[in-house]
DNA sequence: CTCGTAAAGGTCAAATATAGTCAAAGTCAA
DNA sequence: TTGACTTTGACTATATTTGACCTTTACGAG
């Protein structure tokens, strides 16, 4: 196996062991597999590219790292999207946080944007549409305003 | 974790603890975190900077100090809630794509968040309210997601 | 009060510590 | 032999650390 495959096993393992972040050194970890600190970015750029689901963080300077996490696998199009399909014609407000926090834990949304989603399908929100009707209205926002966060 | 973010992890609780404000004496922490003291100007000058909503106050000589105090970034904020307020039983969409618009020009929403409020406000997201009803909803709709947008 | 001195803090540029880029050279299997 | 993948290293970019020198302020001796 080559020195490139070693590395990138050996911070898979790292992936492993921290539930999927790793923070490492560019030349401490060159050093430890005998190869020049560059080929650490050639093993980054070819085995842990966004494409592949990773994201990359770095530091340059004194105490200067690397850190490459494991995001989303799905891409975020497809999951909203097949949230939206699976969105009928009512839908409470129970359902509706829980896809939003999937939708934000897959990295489909961000944080602040499901909250924003939440609110406009809270109670408070929705206090001028009858009880009655509420589930309805929801499912309609919801569905919008999701179809527009894939919109760019 | 290099000196550097030592230290401003060091004040970041000191102003924790004291509700916003720190005052320190630059040898003194230089000391405590086995540097120079020049080293606490460049902590100073690049974490807790005025951009990052921090003011920083000294004074030389005998019982010198610094303080450092976070500001309160008042500014979108108070547009927010300046613009909730002003907003009645009711609003026209025309009116609140003004809104947001305006909000996004001064920088206290971003794009996304404005387009993803705009369509919950759309005819489309709408449709299951009944046309004489859709003012007074997106007026409560706007209200509630824009205070959303400053709760963090 | 005035001056001198010690005690702070401020500035800036050099030295050091990391990481990034890119293209040339090497390797290996089809 | 060729083309994809890997390995190297010279050069670049950026963040941190250090130290020499500067300015401001407090305070006590005259």
């Amino acid at each position: 196996m080559g020195t490139t495959d070693m590395i990138a096993r050996f911070i898979l393992d790292m992936l492993e062991e921290s539930e999927g972040s790793a923070e490492l050194q560019r030349s401490s970890l060159a050093e430890r597999f005998n190869c020049v600190p560059s080929q650490i970015n050639y093993v980054i750029s070819t085995r842990f590219s966004p494409e592949r689901g990773y994201v990359v963080e770095s530091r340059r300077g004194g105490g200067g790292y690397i850190r490459i996490r494991r995001v989303a696998t799905t891409s975020p199009r497809q999951l909203i999207m097949h949230t939206v399909n699976s969105i009928g014609e009512a839908l409470d407000l129970r359902t509706a946080a829980a896809f939003l926090s999937n939708a934000v834990h897959q990295e489909a949304l961000e944080e602040r944007e499901a909250r924003l989603i939440l609110s406009a399908l809270s109670d408070n929100a929705l206090r001028p549409v009858p009880q009655p009707y509420r589930d309805t209205v929801r499912a309609s926002l919801i569905k919008y305003m999701l179809i527009q966060t894939i919109n760019d």
